[in-house]
DNA sequence: TGCTCGCATGTGCACGGTCACAATTGTGAG
DNA sequence: CTCACAATTGTGACCGTGCACATGCGAGCA
């Protein structure tokens, strides 16, 4: 039977003391595993613990050591896919190893919201930064609040490299683009994300790379805005306006929204138009065609980026750096280019 | 010119009193809005917090008033399109309310799982929690645990009503049938989610309330898990084995997957079979032919459970309680039953 | 002038842990 | 049996804020 007066505020490390008959700094030893303790004395203490129901205080805990044993995820559209995917990795590799994660959503990225988010998160004392918000702006009010935090970033870019952690943006493009290449488009268009985002860039930049090497042309790429509803629009107007026999769109959802404006010319995938995403999305193997993209590990992007962070804040132990390679996924969505286009090409 | 010495540790309120020439109270009193303070003092102290680059430490604050101002949010599948976009709806709210959000994923949902997330939030002396796991067995934790914050919860059912927020998931279900009703369909199958989901649960009461309504026959449905690939495999298994003129699928996705095995299949959409979704994620609308759905406000159900749950903690004001309706959204995916089939209706 | 009252501010302690150090008990060798 | 030393346990201060309760001070009033 347990003796606990009620006394309406939670049990303390002293008020399991008092009931197992020692003092508080035992019952702290218990809570902290210190190697010096006699087992029965444990026992003891850890039935008082569950008498009372007792549950240790962060706030006190993080007060005394110093340490919030929290987390900071910057999200910018969490709600898509990808990011969505990563940040629920991160919070499971957290939470396994004690950690707590506080998550800022980002609507609109203007500075100001960014540093107030920021603001909100170090309010909160976290000992560490994940950014999934990765457009360059995030990065200069990092550098302007002078953060003396740790932090690492999904989704990488140029100058921020060294804390960046993600699938080979630059690689994942080269791979889309050749593969429409080798199929013998050379009319290729590139349907890219907002400018201001780091791996819309590196895509944008694969592309051009992978153009280059084959001493192809091609015309500057258009500025979507990642949704499927740009995707559709920009293929009405691509279809309005130039000639081309592929496009490589910077990610999915905008693939599925030009797949759609293909499907209302009555133009046949891939008969008439090859088209491939990035990202690959449940549903990318599902639409029509499946969609030929391109895979990134987002769960395991995520994992990573934690245990790097957990590096980078001293703890945690040292694990091999993985590189993350994305990988192209051929479906239906590519195919040769239409022989009604090879007399065009002799131009080239 | 400030004169910190750097003492290594951040600054505290005494820090910010002995530069400002008062004592810590006054400086404290500052932070929490008192009435009572002089103009001139508190701006001397102001100014001191700006020199310092003071920031007050919530843990030394959630320790002496007991309150940390933070919500738990419990969530399962959180890469799903729904519910990834609550939870950034909630977050967003709870940090303009100066709320802390700490999420736990549940990866995989059994008791052990459920109980380990619940925890890890409660751990964090969490002052209400928002569950967006809707699945029976969450609730039977919940009640196990006996736990003393008040809770909110996404999706509703049967008995926890009370606590619930969401679009009238029965009246969703029903829109739809009845869509599909009024087309002149009278063989519909519904591909419904996993049976310990009570969002699945409360869609497929919806579609067997329809079909009685209508006086209509229907096969039990068919249990899936929410996924495009199980709707791909299922409509694979259906086109062998069951006669039908439309589906209502109880999500997007698997409608989507549904869609691609009709495309297999050379089968016309709606020529010779009608689709109806739930959700309306953002592709819905680009699919081959777009998909008819129903629509939720996934943002305002996450703001509204928001203002719910700082209601049932005692803070917060009062809000008209709007109910969330589901809206039908027809596109391309349904049309009236085929001709072919007209004959075949006469029997009943 | 003395008293009351309200504003502005200060003093000291509590919150629930951890840390540094002291005190006590137990163990094995000589 | 005694002593050195390790193992175990206890004591008190401290982390940064907020609260309860003084205290000082000027204004208004009899």
């Amino acid at each position: 039977m347990s003796a606990d007066l009620p006394k309406d505020r939670a049990p303390s490390i002293r008020d399991v003391a008092r009931l197992a008959g020692v003092s508080h700094q035992t019952v702290s030893r218990v809570l902290n595993d210190h190697p010096s303790i006699r087992e029965t004395t444990k026992a003891r203490i850890l039935q008082a613990m569950e008498e009372l129901q007792y549950r240790p205080n962060q706030a006190a805990r993080a007060l005394s050591k110093g340490r919030s044993r929290t987390i900071g995820v910057l999200t910018a559209s969490s709600a898509q896919y990808g990011p969505a995917r990563s940040v629920a990795a991160i919070e499971d590799a957290a939470r396994r190893q004690g950690y707590f994660v506080d998550t800022a959503n980002l609507g609109v990225a203007d500075p100001a919201a960014i540093e107030d988010a920021l603001e909100h998160l170090l309010d909160q004392a976290v000992e560490g930064l994940v950014i999934i918000a990765p457009q360059e702006r995030v990065f200069d009010v990092l550098e302007r609040l002078d953060i003396a935090v740790p932090y690492v970033s999904l989704q990488s870019t140029g100058k921020h490299d060294l804390r960046a952690l993600a699938a080979d943006q630059i690689l994942g493009a080269r791979m889309a683009t050749r593969h429409l290449i080798e199929l013998g488009h050379r009319e290729i268009v590139h349907l890219a994300g907002p400018q201001d985002w780091n791996e819309a860039e590196a895509r944008m930049r694969g592309f051009l790379l992978e153009i280059d090497d084959a001493d192809l042309i091609t015309n500057p790429p258009i500025l979507g805005d990642w949704t499927a509803d740009f995707g559709y629009f920009a293929g009405q107007e691509l279809l309005r306006s130039r000639d081309f026999s592929a496009v490589f769109a910077a990610n999915d959802e905008m693939a599925l929204g030009l797949l759609h404006a293909l499907h209302d010319a009555r133009l046949k995938v891939p008969g008439d138009v090859s088209v491939v995403g990035f990202d690959d999305v449940p549903v990318a193997s599902h639409s029509w065609p499946p969609l030929t993209t391109v895979h990134q590990d987002f769960d395991g992007i995520g994992r990573l980026a934690f245990a790097t962070l957990l590096r980078e804040m001293g703890t945690g132990t040292e694990l091999p750096t993985a590189p993350i390679a994305p990988r192209l996924v051929v479906r239906g969505s590519t195919g040769p280019v239409p022989v009604s286009r090879l007399p065009l090409l002799k131009r080239y």
